[in-house]
RNA sequence: GGGCGUGUGGUCUAGCUCGGUCAUGACGUCGCCUUCACACGGCGAAGAUCCCCAGUUCAAAUCUGGGCACGCCCA
């Protein structure tokens, strides 16, 4: 038979240059691309749509890198994935750069102007991360931003934004929606209400400034420390903790403030810290969310003396009209001209500011829509256990959050890039008028979809300025991939979409507003899976930050290493829904050393026969053992993908590739494969030829969703055939073994250890071999691999050189 | 202040659910080997108070309690 040929795999090694050519036939050929009409189950991802501002960061190509993965196994397993890619477009950070870049500010610029500077950042900012995502081997279903299921969709064009207008309509129409003046977060900078969740709290260095209030009944000076003297005007009561011995006295007496002299009640109540200050606290209406939520405990009635443009309105007294901190600053003045400022105190306070802008948010009656939230939080605990969670604990941070949730969700902002809130209003009755659904409305510059109010007749109508909060546009991708009200059939046969991959600090947002909104519009929970990911870090495991400078562009990886290392040592690392990943190029230089064995490992392969169904019966032990053990890595593979645990399977691939497939069997069967010396039969020939084939496909296989540039080029030059489109291995049949993997790994080490000892080449003599019967079968192996003269069988190996 | 998580050779990491073989592997270090797929290779070696304390147990990296440190989220 033919005993050797030439490798079909011309080149020594792996090279990133090979990528090129093979993504760009796969985007040329639309290799991926969606059939709606498939008989198929489709397996849809949530992809979550990158701000298109900003370069796509190293845990974006991290996070889509494994949804690909998830992506490229589906596929294998019969199933129709649907994988679009979103792009981000609206909301805050286009404004902020457009005013960074033009030096406006979008109080004062005209709306029309301003929208047109924001498309022209827009514009400058977006092939680039579909050029990121391509190289990185993702296989998106299509690269064309579109309106066919599996397109690239953009989340601030008019059928995106129609379709948030819709489900503002539906849900208005379900009376889950209105409008309240209340106290809500504000912030200065950006001008707008923003939600609890847009908060985040940073140490500000400020004053404790201890200022005397006077005891009315008894005329006794109590010290009070405060970091917002200008809210004095709005303190409603003066509390002290009710363990706290010094203050037993004064319990439902009234205290005098400072220079405003208003009466406010004295109590004990235990958000009073004994530590913190003289122990006594002033509470006012707005000062931070602890306050608000003591007044409405309280059942106080709060007092707003903060304007929305910051500053001091009629309540403020003689600070009226001036900034919060000019008014700060007057107020200090003013309490020590009259001797009723004891001393200042330097601290740090945890202080709210705004996610976006670092401002610190104010506390600002403003009337805002809001969505109904409170009443749900029952159903969405359920929702939340109805969903598969991975990793579980993940759950615990939406039920954490759940529970927090006091008021419902403001969903309008005063801004301008972003979906409009489709309303009009009578100018004679008020009446909102809501258009049909639809089209994409922008009732700021457009006309009413009315000719007279069906309430009072009038023909004068206003058009609502304010926008949506953008979480408000962005929970419901999972309802435009899967053509909610654009495609009825392909959405009732296919929701819940599948999987949900995200970060674990937006479980607050994106993750809840979701599945909040999509069960008030459908009734249902909208996922089935959940995928949580943690971080990616530098390589002394911190946070990256430009302002640390410790940022890593994904496209210097890719430079340098091509797709592949990285995508390995993603694969590789760790499991990222357990723990942060550490980014470090020379881990990402060491997976590819493993690509280059898996190349070396299959270019040997390729130089034999590539035989195939040979009868099990007819297999040598030794090629029995290597499909057994390669069966078992299967099963275990197959399993833990199910489970989207890459690494698992990853590293015990890898290892197999090693340390059992290429150091152990390899060497054992070689001189059986080349069979210079017609050692051996054609029939064990050709059953080690087979095998070698055999498990070199699984191998390409199992890490065909890992690695699949490399996988495609071999299996190409192999069989002709895309490796992505064949069917993911099933374990073979089961052999019995008559030895273990460690038996024989054993074995080995302890014959080139013995030749080691004495100095000896690994290739020299072994006179005699005495080993234990259960190698019976691969006698003639383990007589060739070590050079063996003689072999006989004892209980315990020895070796004579 | 509360919740969740993490703490394993120089560095990183597996194992911890369900206690029990000399604690897994990688990178790095050292020694030997131009072995005909691969020197981005092979063989071998050194290196660990498994954060600390206490407890349960015949036995703890693993379970319990307390502490310390770090991270994230929330107040």
């Amino acid at each position: 038979m033919t005993d050797r040929i030439e490798p079909k795999i011309g080149e020594k090694r792996w090279k990133k240059d090979l990528e090129p050519e093979i993504y760009k036939t796969w985007k040329e050929s639309g290799a991926y691309k969606f059939v709606r009409d498939s008989s198929r189950p489709v397996y849809s991802i949530d992809t979550p749509p990158p701000y298109v501002n900003t370069p796509v960061h190293i845990g974006q190509a991290t996070t889509y890198v494994m949804m690909d993965m998830f992506a490229r196994f589906r596929r294998m397993t019969g199933s129709n994935v649907l994988f679009p890619l979103g792009l981000d477009r609206n909301g805050l950070p286009i404004e902020m750069a457009v005013e960074k870049k033009f030096k406006v500010r979008l109080s004062s610029t005209d709306r029309e102007k301003f929208i047109e500077l924001c498309h022209r950042v827009l514009e400058e900012s977006s092939a680039e991360t579909e050029d990121s995502f391509l190289r990185l081997g993702i296989g998106f279903n299509s690269w064309k931003v579109g309106s066919e299921i599996g397109d690239v969709y953009l989340t601030d064009s008019p059928e995106y934004r129609a379709l948030t207008q819709e489900t503002f309509i539906d849900l208005w129409n379900k009376d889950l929606i209105y409008e309240a003046a209340r106290i809500n977060n504000f912030c200065p900078g950006c001008q707008t209400t923003i939600a609890d969740s847009e908060i985040e709290y940073k140490e500000i260095s400020t004053y404790f400034n201890n200022i005397k209030f006077t005891v009315k009944e008894t005329g006794e000076e109590i010290v009070i420390g405060t970091t917002r003297p200008e809210l004095v005007c709005t303190c409603g009561m003066v509390i002290f903790n009710p363990d706290d011995e010094r203050y037993q006295h004064l319990d439902g007496l009234t205290a005098i403030s400072p220079v405003f002299e208003k009466e406010v009640p004295i109590r004990a109540h235990p958000m009073a810290d004994p530590e913190k200050g003289t122990g006594l606290v002033m509470m006012c209406s707005a000062g931070d969310t602890s306050d608000i939520r003591f007044f409405i405990e309280m059942k106080l009635e709060p007092l707003i003396a903060i304007n929305a443009d910051g500053t001091m309105n009629e309540h403020a007294g003689f600070l009226s009209g001036l900034k919060v901190r000019e008014a700060r600053r007057k107020m200090i003045a003013e309490l020590e001209a009259r001797g009723l400022l004891v001393d200042q105190v330097q601290v740090m306070h945890r202080t709210p500011v705004c996610e976006r802008s670092k401002d610190e948010v104010e506390f600002i009656e403003m009337p805002e829509f809001y969505l109904k939230q409170v009443d749900f939080k029952d159903k969405m605990r359920e929702l939340a256990f109805e969903m598969d969670f991975y990793a579980p604990e993940s759950r615990q941070i939406l039920l954490s959050w759940i529970d927090s949730v006091s008021i419902d969700w403001p969903i309008s902002r005063r801004r301008y890039y972003a979906t409009e809130i489709p309303l009009w209003y009578c100018e004679g009755c008020g009446e909102p008028i809501l258009p049909p659904k639809g089209r994409y409305y922008q009732p700021w510059r457009e006309g009413p979809p009315v000719d007279a109010c069906p309430k009072c007749g009038g023909c004068d109508f206003r058009g609502e300025e304010r926008v949506f909060d953008t979480w408000f546009d962005s929970s419901i991708t999972p309802l435009n991939i899967l053509k909610y009200s654009r495609d009825d059939e392909f959405f009732e046969k296919n929701s819940p979409c599948t999987l949900r991959p995200q970060g674990k600090e937006i479980i607050r947002t994106w993750l809840y507003y979701t599945v909040l909104k999509d069960y008030l519009l459908t009734g249902k929970v909208i996922f089935r899976d959940v995928w949580i990911n943690y971080h990616i870090v530098d390589e002394k495991g911190h946070k990256m930050s430009k302002s640390l400078g410790n940022v890593i562009d994904p496209k210097d990886i890719l430079d340098r290493f091509g797709a592949e290392p990285f995508r390995l040592w993603a694969a590789i690392e760790g499991n990222l829904v357990k723990t942060d990943f550490r980014c470090s190029f020379d881990r990402i230089d060491g997976a590819k050393k493993t690509i280059t064995k898996l190349w070396n490992v299959a270019r040997f392969i390729s130089m034999f026969a590539d035989v195939r169904g040979v009868e099990p019966a007819k297999l040598c032990e030794a090629d029995k053992w290597i499909i057994e053990e390669t069966s078992r890595l299967v099963e275990y593979t197959r399993k833990s993908y199910e489970n989207y645990d890459f690494h698992g399977p990853a590293t015990r691939i890898k290892h197999f590739i090693w340390e059992t497939f290429a150091s152990h069997y390899i060497e054992l069967v070689k001189s059986r494969a080349y069979n210079r010396d017609e050692g051996f039969t054609d029939a064990e020939q050709e059953s080690v030829h087979y095998t070698l084939h055999y498990v070199l496909e699984i191998l390409l296989k199992l890490l065909a969703p890992i690695v699949p540039f490399i996988t495609y080029r071999i299996y190409m030059d192999l069989r002709a055939e895309d490796i992505h489109f064949t069917d993911f291995p099933e374990a073979a049949e089961r052999f019995e073994q008559g030895f273990t993997s460690d038996e024989l790994t054993d074995l080995n080490s302890l014959v080139w250890k013995s030749k080691k000892d004495r100095g000896l080449s690994l290739r020299e003599s072994v006179k005699k071999l005495t080993v234990p019967e259960r190698f019976k079968g691969i006698e003639k192996d383990i007589m060739s691999m070590h050079n063996v003269i003689e072999i006989d069988y004892g209980s315990e190996i020895e070796v004579a050189l």
